[in-house]
DNA sequence: TATTGTTATACTCTATAACTATA
DNA sequence: TATAGTTATAGAGTATAACAATA
């Protein structure tokens, strides 16, 4: 496990050798690391992706849950996002000055917002979408088709304990 | 791609109807979502089997690198852990207040110290080590062994870039 | 009494500029 | 002049407590 076995392993404050190149053998047999070393990079390839689009990450994802769930709640939006809804409100109030997305008051219970996405929402969900995916064939490009969904069922598997 | 194709499209504020169940299913086609997700559960579940011996991911990888890595520099390790190198100096204060590391100048440059687990940083690093394998294989457990090479793999690609 | 959305706040992570001592 | 380590600081991202309106 130990990156020079040949070193004499004297533990004393003698000469210092100079490391040459730094190994992470022991860290690469992990998938965690790997994970983040991968997520990492997409992350920020994804996010020069979305910037011309004036969307993050999380902002990006919103836009998506409420396109496809018109009528949902902010309590329900922050669930499927796996964020405290604290937070959701920030990012829903920067979609809202946008116009990309409404607020309206729920009839049948007046604590609750129904969230939509606006015409101009909708259209930026359109053109960020394409751009997502041709990000996402990017990224998994050296990777064949049945890679790609095997690695996919797989992360759904690590999630779902 | 829309959640309920049998709606009616009106985009007027008429009657919202409630959403019952939350669809993700154009975000579940993305390997970023899915790695995401499956990265969020692998880091909490790390975090707590790491917990007991007072370290966090990143102190963890530290100590890993410096144990494969003796003599390496502060830089050198900043470079590998892919973090700036004014983080790293707060997690090596605390890894040689707990007497788990030593940083020695080195006598060739003198701006530079060399970095060395001491046998407490290894006896730690060797306990840490055995729970975090026991971690890895809990969280891979419904994968065939087969399949955890095959992300492993896959992940190397991504970033490979 | 419980829930929805909200405000304020705090804590962690991460990133940048500027300093010191050495080269 | 450039580099290694350091300090201070600022910005994200995330988490919790408490409040008003409503159920």
């Amino acid at each position: 496990m130990r990156a020079n076995p040949e070193k004499p392993d004297t533990t004393k404050h003698d000469t210092t050798p100079e490391v040459s190149h730094v190994s992470d053998e022991t860290l690469r047999g992990f998938i965690g690391y790997n994970m983040k070393r991968a997520f990492n990079f997409i992350q920020a390839d994804l996010a020069q992706v979305l910037k011309p689009h004036d969307l993050r990450m999380v902002t990006f994802s919103t836009l998506v849950l409420i396109v496809d769930n018109p009528g949902m709640r902010q309590s329900q939006l922050a669930d499927a996002l796996a964020i405290e809804r604290p937070n959701l409100v920030v990012i829903l109030d920067e979609l809202e000055r946008r116009d990309l997305i409404s607020r309206d008051r729920v009839p049948t219970d007046r604590r609750a917002h129904a969230l939509k996405a606006t015409f101009k929402g909708r259209r930026l969900f359109e053109k960020a979408l394409r751009d997502v995916k041709d990000h996402e064939d990017r990224v998994m490009a050296k990777m064949g088709l049945d890679d790609r969904a095997r690695v996919i069922a797989a992360m759904r598997l690590i999630e779902a304990e």
